[in-house]
DNA sequence: CGTGGCTCCTGGCGGC
DNA sequence: TGCCGCCAGGAGCCAC
């Protein structure tokens, strides 16, 4: 589920479950994930140490350890983290497994292993090195504004960009559009200066909202795209929803509402 | 630059 | 039941 929402819940549970203990013992299952570290180099900096915070930025979470050095975690399409006793629930598709010395266990889950892991110190070196564009939550109206100067291309692609702006993907891309009335295909050069004030106080509500319902869809209420983004499926005004490819991806939005420009 | 296509990998689902 | 093709919340790379 990773896109923003999710790494905010995922980092609620790592700071409510795994901080302030002694890293006992590392269980690497997929040495394939790392980014740019060996195995060894990664359980150096780990085992023995512990996490004393975290922090969200776009996709990523940084674990944060007292030694300074700061555990990456990019979740791909399918990761997840669990918490657990050491003597059950190991999860089948733990990548990386963290143990710690009361008796606990936190796995980096993630089916497909699009994840990544890796280490850095310098936070702020890995994001200029990634080029991220700004967190699309820790952004302000006026910033925002100024990223879409001479910009061409589809608005939903940019929204998905992480190097334009960080932390929005597909679902949560629709689900903006859909709320400003915006269609995915209307070319940037062709928002006004209203189109944009309304596209990102929708980015700034659809995100806290997803964060609010735990990033789980069949929460959101019917006012939302995300209430009914499956085949067949009707906007609250009981239109059906038209499917596209853009960039790519597969696109829902509400032709009645979301006219191109 | 911007875009479209392909790739990594695995699991779940619908159709036959 | 078994097999097959398609699809999936990400993102890097490459050719045009």
């Amino acid at each position: 589920m990773p896109e923003l929402p999710s790494l905010e819940i995922f980092k609620r549970y790592f700071d409510s479950t795994s901080l302030n203990q002694r890293i006992e013992e590392i269980k690497l299952n997929n040495p394939e994930i790392l980014l740019d570290i060996s195995s060894n180099e990664l359980k150096n900096n780990l085992i023995g140490a512990e996490f004393i915070s975290s922090m969200r930025y776009g996709k990523y979470l940084f674990a944060n350890l007292k030694n300074s050095m700061n555990l990456i975690l990019h979740f791909g399409m399918t990761g997840s983290l669990k918490y657990h006793s050491k003597t059950l629930d190991y999860s089948p598709h733990s990548r990386i497994s963290i143990l710690f010395e009361k008796g606990n266990v936190l796995d980096f889950e993630d089916p497909r292993k699009f994840g990544k892991i890796g280490m850095t110190s310098d936070i702020n070196q890995f994001i200029a090195m990634k080029n991220l564009g700004p967190d699309a939550l820790n952004i302000a109206i006026n910033p925002f504004k100024k990223l879409f100067k001479n910009r061409k291309g589809n608005i939903k692609p940019l929204l998905m960009n992480q190097h334009f702006i960080a932390g929005i993907g597909n679902l949560y891309a629709d689900e903006i559009l859909y709320q400003s009335n915006i269609h995915p295909l209307t070319k940037a050069g062709d928002l006004t200066d209203d189109d944009l004030k309304i596209i990102y106080e929708n980015m700034q509500m659809v995100l806290k909202k997803a964060i609010y319902f735990q990033d789980n869809t069949s929460k959101f209420p019917p006012e939302f795209l995300l209430a009914h983004r499956y085949p067949g499926g009707k906007c609250i005004e009981g239109e059906k929803l038209d499917i596209l490819k853009v960039g790519g991806r597969t696109t829902y939005y509400c032709p009645k509402k979301q006219i191109k420009k």
